[in-house]
RNA sequence: GCCUAGGUGGCGGAAUUGGUAGACGCGCACGACUCAAAAUCGUGUGUCUUCGGGCGUGUGGGUUCGAUUCCCACCCUGGGUACCA
């Protein structure tokens, strides 16, 4: 029988399904292993070669873990809320469920060509009200937590009103702005004094009404409705968060983004900074993306000092890292934003203040950006005080300086900064030197490791020294003190879209209300267009019919959550994901744990991996779940690039040149279908068929009368014409082949080009696997003979290597040995049943179709899946005589017979082939051997 | 600028702890089978060579009996990020 891929591949796929292969239960008897995969949007255009990369490579994974014995959980769904189905939507009416149920299908489809081990009985789809109304649940629970930093940890808000009871806030220690009582309403709250700094007893609490109490609570919230600056994108109609902004437009489209002020709800993020910071630590990511996540947040650890105003009350606060530097300060800049700079300018300022404002709010953030070199500003005529010299220090304005890091002022120290130093020298303005022996003519000098001078009480100083010193007077001063910064913001969580989770919240006048988890989940209600409405509102705006119907009277929440809120917890609803009394059992939470091993797009860093972890964090704190860190160890697979191919047409005609002539004419290069190209070598026929444009094309060939292609790589898209589908590979080649091959590509982790020629190698290597188990009339052919020396030397050093790479994360380097495997088994004529049995195991996580096969041709009624993974016996692997070659003064001189008796010790050296016994070389007396690992022996003379 | 991953034949890549660099595959060349082609199988394939050997892992140094691997300096490429005070 010749290896006929397809009906084995078509047998054992139904099989699988038949026999529920792959479901997987609790078994406390067993160790748990979780591999993950990041779920797919569900895309119209379906699967092109790159994005089952990584599901083959934990599909692998998996099955390896399984026949090592570990109940392994390997699910799969989709994250099917999202924008291409509403934009779809709202082209042609047809509802985003229906758009979205069709591409599932379809990936469904081209998944299962591959031959994944998912259990799909445990498949989630976060736009499934079973789903999301555990999103909604979740979102109740942030909703009614705050982050007690006494203990670093969320609390329920119960634990929090309790203390506002007892003692008012005056013991609470909560994660909120520092100035959060400058937003709350004083018409709402009259008996607050103007000048109230936001503290309240317990007999304010109690006197308190349901409305301000509420009020007030959400500046404490976790999530929480406020009136922020958000990115608003016009062209998308939504609000964008911060990691959803790239270069000031829209990451998807690329639409312009501007900034806004709207009541929005969002995540208190900025909470967890320190955690999601120090657990980073802890887990197994690559050190890339670690960084990511470092930057994002952004800590930095400083001082924040307030300078007081000349002749006003006002004081500017700044926050910097350098302290140590306050005497070299010179001049204060300030937003242009900054909401002091109309309080404390001067008349004469005033205008030239405000034109400068006004050309600042003109520019957009990346017109800002882009213009980075300009140093531009503007004085206001104000002065501070400079703490301890009390010298007059003028205050300036200048782009350079951003309301949203920091205060939104800085203290410039021009001869640290260069920045500072760029802006004094073109305003004229002081450099005072504080450094001893550093010339600053030129630029600044940012050096911590230089001696401060002219810094009174500093003098002498190293920046360690001096930051510690300035800030317990700072402190004793009452005008300053340490601080750590972050540059992390809190996260928008509205957007202004039909295709997302509804929040279970209603609103009584201005106060949202959460509606009881037992009525969840609040549905989706039906809408008779996905658009804004013509007054601006969200598309939920539109619904009449809510199924909530407890508060017919209120008005519903209008914004939908982003796309990221399903994607935070989704791997906590595999391991339960038909409760539907919880998220998920406890109990199954438990067993299950931490995701082993997490494979995925290193895109996320900013996004769904920094969400996951906050949501983890919070599910942890309130004692769901035992680890607060989602993914235990994280692999980023790289990008399968496409190999675009050229042809080159001369300008003015519709003649094309082969590649190798194409610089003796002046051509335009075009892009041209990889399909048509086979070996660089072009279709002429197929080609002048392709498009119209050149039905009547012609063509200069070269010597062997064919048309070479050029080629470049390229990212795979319709655009260059080089996508390849991995149906066609599979029809082709099979889904064996196509999994090896992937794997065999490169390491996982790196980019890549796809090459669709190579794919021959593997097949071919499949092909000799199969004939390895069949006689020369393709009749299975085994024999029970004990094996030879050879044969086991070659399958133990085989599964030694395949089980260690494995171990390591090479997928790719498995391939090429068992393909060594082959060849050497095929030169041996190695047909005996205890070589060729753990082989068939070993290549089956690769290859589980045709492993499945032979080994039900082996005679064996259970599946393959369910074998142990053999073991390798050191014994077979021991040469009992090898040439070592001998290493004199680098050079390998000649070759001795082991075993013989060497060891550092000894300074003769036997010679192979005769008795003879040498202790000299090249007439020099040898002092050392040096007998290291591996095939080398070393003379010392 | 900073952070991060890299740089090895015509191409993708291997070399795991410092130990025969280029495994494995593609491509190419030659051969077998064939009327012929495709497919398949076999052989060869870093480079120079006076056939002894010489040179070779981005560049230049260093450590070592021995360096793709470790150290120092630099060059180049991909990815991320930034008037972040």
């Amino acid at each position: 029988m010749e290896y006929n891929f397809r009906e084995i591949e078509e047998k054992w796929q139904q099989n699988w399904k038949d026999r529920k292969t792959y479901q997987v239960n609790e078994d406390a008897s067993k160790e748990k292993f979780y591999v993950l995969d990041m779920f797919p949007y569900p895309s119209g255009a379906g699967l092109h070669v790159g994005h089952p990369l990584g599901y083959i490579a934990s599909d692998i994974f998996s099955r390896f873990k399984r026949h090592q014995g570990f109940n392994v959980l390997h699910p799969m769904g989709y994250d099917s809320f999202g924008l291409p189905a509403e934009q779809y939507a709202i082209q042609t009416g047809q509802h985003p469920a229906i758009t979205t149920e069709k591409n599932i299908q379809r990936y469904r489809e081209q998944l299962d060509r591959i031959g994944f081990c998912y259990d799909w009985d445990r498949e989630v789809r976060t736009s499934d009200p079973a789903y999301y109304k555990w999103t909604q649940w979740i979102f109740e629970l942030i909703f009614n937590s705050w982050f007690n930093k006494d203990s670093n940890k969320a609390e329920g808000i119960s634990s929090l009103i309790e203390k506002f009871e007892t003692n008012g806030n005056y013991n609470v220690n909560a994660a909120q702005p520092e100035d959060w009582y400058k937003s709350i309403d004083r018409k709402v709250f009259t008996f607050f004094s103007a000048n109230w700094q936001g503290d309240f007893s317990a007999t304010d609490w109690k006197s308190m009404n349901e409305e301000q109490k509420e009020l007030l609570l959400m500046h404490f919230r976790l999530a929480y409705l406020a009136d922020s600056v958000v990115n608003w994108c016009p062209a998308l109609g939504t609000v964008l968060a911060n990691d959803e902004v790239k270069d000031g437009v829209s990451e998807r489209g690329g639409h312009p983004v501007e900034q806004k002020l709207m009541r929005q709800w969002s995540m208190r993020i900025s909470a967890y900074a320190e955690r999601l910071l120090t657990g980073l630590d802890g887990i197994d990511w690559s050190e890339s993306i670690k960084e990511v996540q470092r930057n994002w947040i952004g800590r930095s650890e400083g001082a924040s000092i307030r300078f007081q105003v000349d002749g006003h009350q006002e004081q500017i606060e700044v926050f910097t890292t350098r302290p140590d530097t306050i005497f070299g300060v010179s001049f204060m800049t300030l937003a242009p934003e900054h909401a002091l700079v109309p309080k404390i300018t001067t008349p004469e300022f005033k205008d030239a203040i405000e034109k400068y404002q006004a050309a600042a709010k003109l520019k957009t953030e990346r017109d800002r950006q882009s213009d980075v070199k300009n140093v531009s500003g503007q004085f206001t005529g104000a002065y501070v005080i400079h703490p301890f010299t009390g010298a007059k220090i003028p205050v300036w304005i200048g782009e350079y300086v951003l309301l949203g890091y920091g205060t939104g002022a800085v203290m410039a120290v021009p001869r640290g900064d260069q920045r500072d130093w760029d802006f004094a020298k073109k305003f004229n303005l002081p450099i005072p030197n504080i450094l001893e022996d550093i010339d600053i003519s030129e630029k600044a000098e940012a050096s911590k490791e230089a001696i401060l001078c002219n810094s009174d009480f500093l003098d002498g100083l190293s920046y360690k020294e001096a930051v510690p010193r300035v800030i317990e007077e700072l402190e004793k001063m009452e005008i300053g003190q340490g601080k750590i910064n972050f540059r992390m913001r809190d996260a928008v969580f509205s957007r202004q879209r039909y295709w997302g989770e509804p929040f279970p919240v209603y609103y009584k006048g201005e106060i949202p209300r959460i509606i009881d988890s037992k009525e969840l989940p609040v549905t989706l209600p039906a809408v008779d267009k996905y658009l804004p409405t013509e007054s601006g509102e969200p598309p939920l705006a539109r619904a009449t019919d809510w199924n909530y119907k407890g508060n017919t009277s209120h008005p519903m929440e209008m914004n939908t959550m982003p796309g990221w809120a399903g994607s935070s917890w989704y791997f906590l609803r595999y391991m339960d994901p038909h409760n539907n009394e919880t998220f998920a059992d406890a109990e199954k939470v438990k067993y299950w744990g931490q995701v082993d091993l997490y494979m995925g797009g290193a895109e996320h860093g900013t996004g769904h991996l920094l969400y996951s972890r906050f949501w983890t964090k919070v599910l942890a704190d309130h004692g769901y779940i035992s680890f607060d860190e989602p993914f235990k160890k994280m692999i980023n697979q790289g990008m399968i690039l496409g190999r675009s191919s050229h042809v080159y047409r001369i300008n003015g005609t519709n003649k094309f040149v082969t590649f190798e002539n194409k610089d003796e004419y002046d051509v335009q290069q075009l892009y041209v279908d990889v399909n048509i190209v086979d070996n660089d070598v072009l279709d002429r026929e197929a080609f002048v068929n392709w498009l119209p444009e050149y039905n009547n094309a012609e063509f200069i060939l070269n010597e062997k009368g064919e048309y070479t292609c050029g080629w470049a790589i390229d990212k795979m898209s319709k655009r260059w014409f080089n996508v390849v589908n991995p149906d066609d590979l599979c029809d082709k080649f099979g889904a064996d082949t196509f999994r090896a091959y992937e794997m065999f590509l490169g390491p996982l982790e790196q980019h890549k080009p796809w090459d669709t020629k190579g794919i021959n190698g593997v097949h071919n290597f499949l092909r000799k696997f199969w004939r390895l188990y069949h006689d020369k009339n393709n009749v299975i052919s085994i024999s029970n003979d004990a094996p030879t020396k050879a044969e086991l030397k070659t399958l133990h050093k085989t599964i030694k290597k395949v089980t260690e790479d494995l171990n390591r994360f090479s997928w790719n380097t498995v391939v090429s040995t068992l393909m060594i495997c082959v060849n050497e088994l095929q030169e041996q004529e190695c047909n005996k049943k205890e070589i060729l049995e753990p082989l068939c195991i070993l290549l089956s996580p690769y290859c589980p179709h045709i492993a499945e096969e032979i080994w039900e041709m082996l005679g064996h009624k259970d599946s393959v899946v369910a074998q142990k993974w053999p073991v390798h016996n050191e014994e077979y692997l021991q040469d009992d005589a090898f040439d070592y070659p001998v290493s004199f003064n680098g050079k390998t001189r000649f070759f001795l017979s082991l075993p013989v008796a060497l060891s550092q010790a000894d300074v003769e050296v036997q010679v192979r082939g005769n008795d003879q016994t040498v202790k000299y070389l090249e007439g020099k007396e040898i002092k050392k051997v040096i007998v290291v690992p591996k095939r080398i022996v070393n003379v010392v003379v």
